[in-house]
DNA sequence: GCATCTCAATGATGATCGTCAAGCGAAACC
DNA sequence: GGTTTCGCTTGACGATCATCATTGAGATGC
């Protein structure tokens, strides 16, 4: 069950008051996921006093392409969605951030600006920490550093497997894919390898942006996808995915060997 | 002109005997580009004591995706490809690694085997240096885990920037992005906006696979920029390129405004 | 209740691009 | 010298996938 620190009231509103978890550092239900982990208490004390909290609606804008970074985001529930738009102002979804990340350091250290604008997909409560703290951090803490180098890492072997599944794997693959890493990321106990049944944070065109296609194939991938039976579709705006058997999803996008 | 540490003898195998030029640390050519300027001299000669230089012929592996990460690889002259290979065989040229470069530092971090196998494109020199060695530099020297997080920022830039190139533009906009990109990094003088003659370090086959298509495409695509008098190919393996006008190519992936 | 809007699904159509196949030239090898 | 091999090119074909257009469903607003 996943946990909102955001409700829908009767009158159709989102509350914007948030449950009294999380409303500082030391008590963040995120904290042990991000990079400061690593500070001590003193170091930490310093991001809580400096820091401002923020909360976002689904569509409300955290920062944009090409905005000036003034410090980093801190997200510390719901979902925040990493877009580039074209020309024609269409957007690719590039990324997506649950709790625990920290976005826009990578613009701080390059001290550029951003190369991708930020978005909230479902409501999110999310923590300023400005260029000043985050760099007296980096100075005085080396441990700092080095984390923000391991996500680094990550990100990139992430962002170059992505580049390798784009040319390498079709429309359906790829979508099958996608499919088993959102699943993965909302259930991060692994309760047998049976079945699983999520609510999709994105909406088809985001999905769609995300492998490389568009909206329509998405949809005929789905189509097929159902008729033989490995996934289901279904809710408001087919937004509940039931996959009855990972593996056979998983064989999707991995080849089977054969002997 | 590039200066090229390993010549071709008359007997047409390559000469193994590199120049005294950048023979240690301290006289590398390439030191003011690495990471590594950040080093004290002390520090320095660390890296000097346990470098283990190596020079590979084209062709000649580095390390191979899945290797189990001993240290780290620092390109002093040549060109190093990094690949990722498909189930059939066919390879993916995900990198192009110019002098300075440090290779491995993410594999080294993350603390795992290496995502990508690195392969010499041309006669290239590379030293390499120990897990030991570094990690304790690392510790010793906080501005060099800053440094690395600088160049994984950028790396990740590029490759996003990638993933969004392979989604938005077509097959022709993306050849003439690479040949943009391959002119560039052979050329960082900027001798006037006119025009621009370098030698193909790569392959159609590699040039096809780092734009996500295949050899035919490319060829096709080059007979198009041909005709249309963008582009000329000429030489050996058709390996010379030349673009009389930097400006009409870089019009064909980044579309004029119309106002 | 009705209109409007957004998003998803679906059909028709066509272009881009990948696949298969053959030909060609240069370098390499015996 | 002749053969082989490898990479590039070119042609023909066809599949995948994008584009355009329409319909329907659900949510929102008046």
């Amino acid at each position: 069950m996943h946990v909102q620190a955001v409700q829908v009231k009767s009158n159709g509103e989102w509350e914007r008051t948030v449950p009294a978890i999380g409303t500082n550092c030391f008590t963040c239900q995120a904290r042990h996921r991000t990079e400061w982990c690593v500070l001590s208490d003193d170091e930490l004390r310093l991001i809580d006093d400096n820091r401002v909290g923020r909360e976002l609606l689904p569509g409300e804008v955290l920062f944009n392409e090409g905005d000036d970074c003034r410090g980093v985001y801190c997200v510390e529930t719901g979902l925040i969605g990493i877009r580039k738009y074209d020309a024609d102002g269409n957007s690719i979804l590039l990324h997506l951030s649950m709790p625990g990340e920290t976005l826009g350091y990578r613009a701080l250290l390059t001290d550029t600006d951003f190369k991708a604008s930020a978005e909230a997909l479902e409501p999110s409560r999310v923590c300023f920490i400005g260029n000043r703290t985050v760099r007296s951090l980096l100075e005085q803490n080396p441990a700092l550093g080095l984390r923000f180098l391991k996500r680094a890492s990550n990100e990139l072997e992430e962002a170059e497997e992505k580049i390798f599944h784009n040319v390498t794997l079709s429309v359906r693959a790829r979508f099958a894919h996608l499919l088993a890493v959102l699943i993965d990321r909302t259930l991060n106990e692994t309760d047998g390898n049976a079945g699983a049944e999520i609510r999709l944070p994105i909406s088809r065109t985001d999905m769609a942006s995300m492998i490389g296609t568009t909206p329509e194939s998405v949809s005929r991938t789905i189509r097929k996808l159902e008729d033989e039976g490995i996934v289901q579709f279904s809710g408001a705006g087919g937004r509940t995915l039931t996959v009855p058997d990972l593996e056979t999803l998983a064989n999707e996008f991995e080849p089977q060997e054969y002997l």
